[in-house]
DNA sequence: CAGTTCCG
DNA sequence: CCGC
């Protein structure tokens, strides 16, 4: 004789907000009913600029692959942190157009959070295999700070640290899953976060990887 | 000399 | 370490 114990604690099935910080947001599954549509155009964005490995200025490799769409395409190396017109990977061609899907998911998730208009011109899109991460850092390379970020999390699961204004504030912590959607803006734009080491692990649809896409206005 | 999406 |  087996007894059945319902799953009390997997996540809702329906999408659901939660405010963070002062004035953001976490839109978890946002994008689940995209989702199909969503992963062709990131297909075609990667196999036009393949991911590659960044380097710190300080001359150490990044943990994470990088990529980009849209006008500016984010880039890090020894003379630092900018956004480039063209991929010095494929000799300063453009950035892939950004999928006109995935600019309307993240205006439609920006509204939401109370920042109408929000017009990406870049897309940073970031791959973690198991082990990789990102340290606590502020997005802070754009041009006009009035306009939010917006970051979907694909594939496994992974600990977002969402800080204060200074590095040494202590980071709340919230689960990324597949499909959610932060959007962070206003008085939290500026706020130090990260993502922990990614777990080992196996995404029915993604694979052993975590892909995050970060939509800003950069120029 | 400062900053650091980096490390210990 | 590098660019200011």
């Amino acid at each position: 004789m087996q007894t059945i114990i319902p799953d009390l604690f997997d996540p809702p099935a329906i999408p659901w907000n939660e405010p963070i910080g002062d004035a953001s947001l976490l839109l978890h599954g946002f994008v689940l009913a995209q989702e199909e549509a969503l992963l062709a155009a990131l297909r075609g964005v990667i196999a036009e600029a393949p991911f590659r490995k960044m380097q710190t200025p300080g001359g150490r490799p990044m943990s994470v692959a990088t990529t980009s769409c849209g006008r500016l395409g984010w880039m890090t190396d020894r003379r630092g942190y900018r956004y480039v017109t063209g991929d010095p990977l494929r000799g300063q061609a453009p950035w892939p157009v950004m999928p006109p899907l995935l600019a309307d998911l993240a205006g439609q998730a920006a509204a939401l959070a109370g920042f109408p208009a929000f017009c990406p011109d870049s897309c940073l899109i970031n791959r973690y295999v198991p082990g990789a991460k990102m340290s606590l850092h502020q997005d802070k390379d754009e041009a006009d700070f009035s306009q939010p970020i917006v970051s979907v999390s694909l594939g496994l699961p992974a600990v977002f640290q969402f800080g204060g204004l200074a590095r040494s504030d202590t980071p709340q912590r919230y689960l990324l899953t597949h499909g959610d959607v932060v959007v962070w803006g206003g008085p939290d734009r500026l706020r130090f976060h990260g993502v922990l080491p990614v777990r080992p692990g196996e995404h029915p649809r993604m694979g052993a990887q975590r892909i995050n896409l970060t939509f800003r206005v950069a120029g």
